[in-house]
RNA sequence: GCCACCAUAGCUCAGCAGGUAGAGCGGCGGUUUUGUAAACCGUUGGUCGCUGGUUCGAUUCCGGCUGGUGGCUCCA
């Protein structure tokens, strides 16, 4: 009999049979093995574990605790539904079924839309499916034979879907029991695999995300190597809902949207707005150390303005109807840059001017579907942490260096040290200027991030039409990742306006332009950072940092005394002098989140000390009241996070 | 905007196979002078989101609207 050889991952060598499987592999190393073995990685690409191995080939069998086979759980795991969603529902049409970071779904073509009731009956039949442990099998057929195998079963979506699958590549069916469907695998070798596994929600969902097509029923749902892995994630959906903005902004007072008010619209509270104001506070100092001039511009401006722009031509629908003023269409602004760059236009600017960088908190407005609405992430009105550096093509690196390096220093200030950065090039179709100006820019761009030794990752023809851009977005305490910054060219506007400056030898010129913003918008920026520290500010953004606990009546005038030296020291503080034990206000502290509880008894207002409590950790033991000020001075100095 | 679901006291929620509602917390009043996450007693809170319809009668059933949640799309 014929054999071969394989080489495992560490070097050493096997003989197998010839026709050999990756999971003969794996049983001929061990019953173990070959019992958490789910796929294959061969000569680099995984494989499903029962693809014959070729003769010389590298070979790594995956376990089910790999991260590497989390995605073949996942995506097992979505047609398995499928398929129990075929039993119970025949009518039903299948379309995509992919698997996400840590979730997967699978879209159907329903006569009737799935409810979330409908989600147990789905389970149920999963299990039986799971327990039938039936074999998945993969067949690479010629792609008529696919077509009219679909075709057979009324699957016309699959027939789309083949449609558009390259040339070049195999078209492949993976069949369990009486479900086949189209996929790409690899899966896992029999439903038996499947151990853990959860359906989360249903949802609606375009079939292509088009609205012109039909809704879709979507279920998603979750699968995991074992019932501890799922749990763990069950319960990280938990501590995310509890850390949810919307949930913390009301029981800590910071803002509300409200029905009356409008959606989409925010008030924010004393808290939140101080909060918010210590924000702005801080951004303001950094722009003019940074060598930004502060500018305010106003909430709306003439039609002639949005039609030179071009926001009426491209952005209309993002925009809000116009109002009419004495016979003149005037729009609110959806952006900041056309006054921005009035101001620039107001005065004559020699290079000598250049870079200049205006910087506002600018609230603008935009129209944004009423579905798409959550919290402070996705509103109606926000204020941009915007800026526009108009500055001379040499200067352009110089900018975008410094751009990068304060962005960082900015989002770190607050706590956040994990990023990912992504560069936007051209568009393939439609943009606007000259695309030698383009590959100056994106080489510009791209020089600064090699530069500063930041890795990024490229998106190809992802820019505007007007010009690419840098986007950071910043990993939160619980993995989750937001989009704030964003440093945009804009090749567009310096044309319409015809922006301009004179050059060392009197000719004119046109600037280059970058649109920026660090945090977006203060809304999400904020809405973000609750989530992130669940609540628990960095003392320096702390709305109430100190609240002073005297215990009987008779610590009062003490407690009024050290309140009185902290709150001349700026420290935000507040005496919680009820009639109530000292456990209630303690409890009562710690869940409005307030960093330091200061408790003042007999024993601290007869030696002049203080009891200091940190929320969360508990006490911190007796201290001098000028201790605890110097701890206080230097935890708010350095911004220190929770 | 579209699909599904949801809307009961300030908050969290129970209830009603149709006969106009209840708890805990909070608020208020009192008693207690209190030592590191909830003292005790009393009391006040609701056009059951709005609006039509069915019905002798609707918070409950049906329709519409408004708002919210999860998605789709877009993006700060």
């Amino acid at each position: 009999m014929n054999t071969i050889k394989v080489t495992l991952k560490d070097g050493s060598v096997r003989e197998l049979a010839a026709d050999a499987s990756a999971y003969d592999l794996a049983l001929d190393i061990s019953d173990g093995l070959a019992r958490q073995s789910i796929a294959a990685e061969v000569n680099g690409k995984i494989v499903d574990l029962n693809r014959k191995i070729d003769d010389g080939a590298e070979v790594r069998i995956i376990t089910v605790n790999m991260p590497e086979a989390h995605e073949i759980l996942l995506h097992s795991t979505a047609h398995i539904m499928a398929q129990a969603v075929k039993r119970l529902y025949p009518d039903a049409k299948v379309t995509i079924g992919p698997a996400l970071e840590e979730r997967f779904y699978y879209d159907f073509d329903m006569p009737q839309a799935l409810t979330e009731e409908d989600l147990p009956r789905i389970e149920a039949e999963m299990e039986k499916i799971i327990k039938e442990n039936q074999l998945v099998s993969r067949s690479e057929m010629p792609r008529d034979a696919v077509k009219a195998f679909f075709k057979s079963i009324n699957e016309d979506y699959k027939l789309e879907i083949i449609d558009e699958i390259p040339d070049e590549e195999t078209v492949s069916v993976y069949s369990q029991g009486e479900f086949s469907d189209l996929c790409r695998g690899p899966h896992i070798p029999s439903t038996g695999k499947i151990s853990a596994f959860k359906l989360l929600s249903v949802a609606g969902a375009y079939w292509r995300g088009n609205q012109q097509n039909k809704m879709l029923s979507r279920v998603y749902g979750t699968a995991w190597p074992d019932k501890k892995g799922l749990k763990k994630y069950l319960n990280r959906l938990e501590e995310a809902k509890k850390r949810d903005h919307r949930r913390l902004g009301r029981e800590l007072d910071l803002f509300e949207i409200n029905e009356q008010v409008g959606m989409g619209l925010v008030l924010w509270y004393p808290n939140g707005a101080l909060l918010r104001r210590l924000i702005e506070d801080y951004w303001y100092k950094v722009h003019r150390q940074k060598g930004y001039e502060l500018v305010v511009s106003p909430h709306v401006g003439k039609a002639d303005l949005w039609e030179t722009s071009g926001h009426l031509g491209f952005y209309k629908e993002s925009m809000y109807a116009a109002m009419d003023v004495e016979g003149q269409d005037y729009f609110i602004k959806p952006m900041n840059c056309p006054f921005h760059i009035m101001i620039y236009k107001s005065h004559q600017h020699s290079y000598r001017d250049l870079p200049i960088r205006y910087a506002e908190l600018g609230t603008v407005y935009r129209y944004e579907l009423s579905g798409a609405l959550h919290g402070l992430m996705r509103v109606r009105g926000f204020t941009q942490d915007d800026a526009h550096i108009i500055c001379t093509p040499d200067q352009l690196n110089d900018e975008v260096e410094k751009l990068l390096g304060f962005s960082f220093d900015y989002l770190k200030t607050f706590g956040f040290t994990e990023f990912e950065v992504y560069l936007s090039t051209r568009p393939d179709e439609k943009f606007v200027g000259a695309p030698e100006s383009w590959d100056i820019a994106q080489k510009s761009l791209k020089d600064s991030l090699v530069n500063m030794g930041i890795d990024f990752k490229v998106d190809e023809g992802g820019g505007a039409f007007y010009g690419p851009k840098i986007d950071i977005k910043i990993k939160d305490a619980i993995g989750r990742v937001w989009q704030c910054t964003t440093i945009q060219f804009d090749f567009n506007l310096p044309e319409r306006f015809e922006m301009k400056y004179v050059d060392a030898d009197g000719s004119f010129h046109r600037p280059y332009m970058i649109h920026r913003a660090i945090m977006g918008s203060l809304e999400r920026f904020i809405g973000i950072l609750i989530e992130d520290t669940a609540g628990r500010f960095p003392l320096w953004l702390a709305p109430v940092q100190v609240k002073v606990l005297p215990i009987a009546d008779r610590h009062f005038e003490y407690s009024q005394e050290i309140a009185l030296m902290l709150e001349e020291a700026g420290i935000r503080v507040q005496t919680d002098a009820r009639q109530e034990k000292t456990g209630y206000k303690i409890r009562e502290a710690e869940l409005k989140k307030i960093p330091y509880m200061v408790i003042i008894g007999d024993k601290e207002a007869g030696e002049g000390s203080l009891s200091v409590r940190k929320q969360r950790l508990g006490d911190l033991g007796t201290m001098t009241p000028q201790t605890f000020l110097e701890r206080l001075q230097t935890e708010i100095a350095t911004k220190q996070k929770e």
